[in-house]
DNA sequence: ATTTTTGCCATACATATGTATGGTAAAAAT
DNA sequence: ATTTTTACCATACATATGTATGGCAAAAAT
């Protein structure tokens, strides 16, 4: 990247990605200029062509809201990690988000989702290792076979959701556990959500 | 979701998405109406409002480009996998992209990026097992440290990059192994890029 | 000391964009 | 048989949006 970009021009790029990461449409130059106080949006066509210049952004003459964001140093964008999950331990929840993990841009999370970053080995027989983080959506109906995050009697597991008539099953990865059956309407089980993907970045993996 | 989709609603459907997951800037009714060869953006309007009155999206009104995609079945999009990459095989790269996985639409790719399905458990030193998929970018300059996905003597490697003062260093994940020393000019060495995540699949994971 | 860059303002303009309304025809649902 | 939905068209309109130009003041670079 050829020069560094002032504080403002930062804090506009950084507006420009949170919008198009979290709400997918890249914001207006009324839109920057009404969340920075600017009376006028001539200011933030300038710090655009400068950010541009400076080859953080790809502008696309004529077209509304075509803002490109150059992907090199800003690969990277920092998202909040609400949480712990250790198989056999509480689900610990971070007070403020006081961890968060460097996610790709290409990730964009969906709303509802959330990140739950994953402790201990204990869930190696999933193939799910320490620094892993889990990609959970609480609003996902869990089918057969897939991959949840409960709170059992207060401990957090990672298990296969099975449904069955009037019981809940959650599997084990590894064939040498039995099944964990539950009443459907026992209160000690608490699903969190659906387990949609795993992500590991690569940049900084403990060897 | 409330109803099915009619086949062109589909794929509009498809279309913004696309745009969206591609290029990052939702496309205008004038754009969407080109691509289908539509005279008039009053069809599109329309065909919108009918997407929308099912539940697909969420239209922004008075907003350009204003299109949110409510993520729910369409929760997963085809992508595209291009190979194989398995630690002493050669690289393999399908003909026709003959495999695709279901990408969660929180994984935005970027337009240069490309994926590989990972065979064989020769980098499960690298906690990466058969099925997962690495996200490659090829134009990424790899900082030491960086995994990268390289061709060395016809043979496709996923490995820790060092770049000393004439040679580069490629290192496992497992201690045992020696690093391997390659002279900077060596033809036999291709960088393919830098392995920027991993993403792996709740889906179907094979137990 | 002088020039360039940064950071803001105002006014004006062209057009990109979403929207409204009305019409036609075929397919699907009732 | 009738109504609704789908799938297109055309014309017209309001405004959202990017852009151009000129001006001013402080900070930074030369």
């Amino acid at each position: 990247m050829s020069k560094e970009l002032t504080n403002i021009q930062q804090k506009i790029l950084d507006y420009i990605i949170d919008r198009k990461t979290s709400i997918g449409i890249p914001p207006s130059l009324a839109e920057i200029a009404e969340n920075f106080n600017y009376r006028n949006r001539a200011t933030v066509q300038q710090h655009l062509a400068s950010i541009e210049r400076k080859g953080y952004i790809k502008r696309n003459p004529k077209i509304a809201r075509g803002i490109e964001v150059t992907l090199e140093e800003k690969f990277f964008i920092p998202r909040p990690v609400i949480g712990e999950v250790a198989a056999g331990n509480p689900l610990t929840i971070y007070p403020d988000s006081l961890d968060s993990i460097e996610l790709p841009t290409i990730a964009r999370m969906p709303k509802d989702s959330f990140l739950l970053r994953v402790k201990g080995d204990s869930l190696k027989d999933a193939y799910i290792f320490t620094g892993d983080v889990v990609i959970v959506n609480p609003n996902l109906e869990p089918r057969d076979g897939h991959f949840v995050t409960a709170v059992l009697d207060d401990a957090a597991v990672v298990k296969r959701f099975y449904k069955k008539s009037h019981k809940i099953e959650l599997h084990s990865e590894n064939p040498e556990y039995e099944p964990i059956v539950i009443e459907k309407d026992y209160s000690g089980f608490k699903l969190v959500g659906v387990v949609v993907g795993v992500y590991r970045s690569m940049e900084r993996k403990v060897g």
